[in-house]
DNA sequence: CTTGACTCCGTACCTATGTACGGAGATTAC
DNA sequence: GTAATCTCCGTACATAGGTACGGAGTCAAG
C-alpha cells in the first residue's frame, strides 16, 4: 500500500497543519518530495511517520536542531560517524530519563503522602525535587 | 547560612541572566522577593534552587505553564487539590519516560549494530523509533 | 565623596517554531 | 465545463521564552 499523499492529506494524517509541513521541508526535517503532477508535492507514509517522530521528540524536550541530528542517524554516513552520534544522543536521552524518574518518584511519594492524609503545611514537592540536584 | 543575594548574584549562581530572573518574577514563577534596602530585590538560596528546577524541567519538555503547575504543588492548597494535580503530572511524566525509554532502546540497538559492523545501507534508527508509535 | 559597578523600570527587540494571507494555477466533484 | 477545493509561493504575522537598552537611582571601594 504505497499510498501517495498530497500535502493536505499528509498534514491531516500526521495531525499538523499544511504550513507546518512546508515549514519542516524548508527546515530540512522532511526530504524534498517528488512533484510529478503539476508541481504538487507527493508524500508517502514514511513522511507521515517522520512527522510523528518529530512531534513526539518535541514533547521530550528536543528542539528541531536536536531532532535533525537524530534523524541524520538514518542517513548514509559511515558506521563510525553514526555510532558516535548515536552514543552522544544516547547519553542525553539517559540523562533525561534519570531526571524524569526523579520527578516521577517525588510525585509518587507526594500522592501517597496525600492519600495517607499526612499533610503538613505544604507538600514538599520542590524540596524533594530540588534535592536531587546533586545527583543529576 | 541564610545568604541574601542580589539579583546579579542570584543570576550568576543559577546560571541565567539578570533579565531572566526579572522575567520569571513577572511570569509568577518566582515569588516577589523582599526589597528592604532601597528597593533592591533580596533573594535566598531557595530561589536559586527554584530556578535550577525550572531550567531542568524545561529540558524535559515542560513549558513554563507546565512548570508553574508543578511548582504550585509546593503551595498551600488543600491536600485533595494537591493530590489530583500530582496524579495528573505523574501521568504526563510517566508517558515521557516511556517514550524516552523507547528512544533509548532504539539508540542502544543502533550502537550495538554499528559495533558489530552489521551495517547495511542505512542504520534503522527512524524505523525502530517510528515503529514504537503503536505502543506509545 | 567620587567613581565604577550594580539595580531599578518600562519597553523594545530577538530567536525558535510555527500560522496566516493572498492571488494564481491545478484538480476534483458534480 | 464550471464551481469548489486544493496547492503553489513568498512574505507577513503570531506566540513563547527570553535578551537588550537607556536613563536614573544606589551601593561599595578607594
Amino acid at each position: 500500500m504505497k499510498s501517495r499523499l498530497t500535502i493536505g492529506k499528509l498534514a491531516e494524517a500526521a495531525g499538523v497543519g499544511v504550513e507546518t509541513v512546508r515549514f519542516y521541508q524548508r527546515s530540512g526535517l522532511l526530504p524534498e518530495p517528488e512533484r510529478p503532477l503539476s508541481g504538487y508535492r507527493e508524500y508517502t507514509d514514511a513522511d507521515r511517520r517522520r512527522i510523528h517522530f518529530i512531534k513526539r521528540a518535541q514533547t521530550l524536550g528536543f528542539n528541531l536542531e536536536d531532532i535533525a541530528g537524530l534523524l541524520k542517524l538514518d542517513g548514509p554516513q559511515t558506521c563510525s560517524v553514526t555510532h558516535d552520534l548515536a552514543l552522544e544522543k544516547l547519553h542525553v536521552v539517559k540523562e533525561k530519563i534519570d531526571a524524569l524518574v526523579a520527578i516521577r518518584d517525588a510525585l509518587q511519594q507526594m500522592v501517597r503522602q496525600c492519600e495517607r492524609k499526612h499533610r503538613r503545611g505544604t507538600c514538599p514537592i520542590i524540596q524533594s525535587l530540588v534535592q536531587e540536584e546533586a545527583k543529576i
